[in-house]
DNA sequence: ATAAAATTTTACCAGTTGGTCAAACTTTAC
DNA sequence: GTAAAGTTTGACCAACTGGTAAAATTTTAT
């Protein structure tokens, strides 16, 4: 009893329309934990729908029964990982006091790194490929980043914090921060086995506080 | 007039063994900075062999003649890449001024950055994927990395500059300078056109600067 | 000029990959 | 219970990919 056009169309529109049962929810999120286990680790090209199958346990049509093609999935892996990396972002308080503001907004990013290195890594891949997928969203990024900036130039004004330029002050903690989950391969080696455990995040926050604010100068 | 056998195998151990005509110097040459080209824009998996040849002017079949292997040419550029990644650390001089040698350190990676994205993406690339052909070089950067680190620590002990992990501000350094290059894509968008040549890296020099010696306090 | 060596091309192959299709099976709503 | 909807499977395919073989062509040394 082939019930091709509309049971493969259904899941498909699900997210728009349809109301999803209950395997379609458990199946998808089976489905995109384990796209996010193998893309972050081989980048977009260099993971197979197979790969993500069998990490799933599901056979490859029955993966493609609920995303349509890699691209679908890939999507949606980027779509959620934004909404929570910029979130810290958008917590900077203009009325709070600017080093802590800092302070907690690279303590915050850090835990990301942290706690959600795969997602560091997808969106590291998605860059280092030219962000072909997500112009619209980093334009998105772009304004949220001027606007945090202004808060930052006010205080600056104010003579609460040291002359400097936001952007690049963004750009250095995003780098710091990410760079313990996109080179984890490195800073394992280096670190050695020592440095094995959580320590490492621990031992970067304590050094990265310093260094904000007061820098090396003894 | 076949020449299967040495004309094939000439050009493989041409490099251990055979000395190389002017032909050969020239295509590998040609080869890997096409290859470059590709593999810092798709890692080596989404790169093709094929691309790779276009890229040079060559035919598929040609380019293997002076590479047997996409891995042949990928090994050979990340060699090369390697050697002049990790000069500005060797140059470090337990001698000279503590600060102007983390200034001047931090300079000569972010000129490496500005002058050498391509490779630093090359390397962003491996390393995210686990750094699965550089575990015995990696090591190396960890002997060199702990020499350095006791140069530091020496400056630390004199009461030279503030005590901090020494590990810890190599990888911020290292992270830092790096994310000019692998994260250009999103760097370029927030920055908007104003951003677009060689002044933000001027900017950045500024910026880091200031930071490394006095943080953000006032 | 010519023969040997080096280079390039054409034709090809086997394995992988993203994706389709229709039939078989399971779950759900009544 | 049963019929409709939803899910899973196995067989399949066309395009792509890394790589090979041998013939054809060009370069080099004499």
């Amino acid at each position: 009893m082939p019930a091709q056009k509309s049971a493969q169309s259904a899941p498909s529109r699900s997210s728009a329309t349809r109301k999803r049962t209950r395997i379609q929810q458990e199946k998808e999120e089976l489905i995109l934990e384990a796209a996010l286990d193998v893309f972050s680790r081989h980048g977009f090209r260099g993971s197979t729908i197979d790969q993500i199958a069998v990490q799933a346990g599901l056979s490859k049509p029955n993966l493609l029964y609920y995303f349509r093609t890699k691209e679908v999935i890939h999507r949606r892996l980027i779509d959620r990982l934004l909404d929570n990396w910029l979130e810290p972002l958008r917590g900077i308080n203009k009325d709070g006091d600017p080093l802590s503001e800092i302070q907690s907004y690279i303590r915050r990013k850090l835990e990301l790194a942290r706690d959600f290195p795969r997602e560091s890594r997808l969106f590291a891949n998605e860059i280092l490929q030219g962000a072909p997928h997500i112009q619209e969203e980093l334009h998105d990024l772009r304004d949220l980043v001027e606007q945090k900036s202004n808060i930052i130039k006010g205080w600056i004004s104010a003579g609460k914090i040291a002359n400097c330029d936001p952007r690049h002050l963004f750009f250095s903690i995003w780098a710091i921060t990410q760079h313990y989950a996109d080179f984890d391969a490195q800073i394992k080696v280096v670190l050695g086995p020592s440095g094995d455990g959580d320590g490492r995040f621990e031992d970067a926050a304590r050094f990265l506080d310093q260094l904000y604010v007061d820098g090396l100068r003894k």
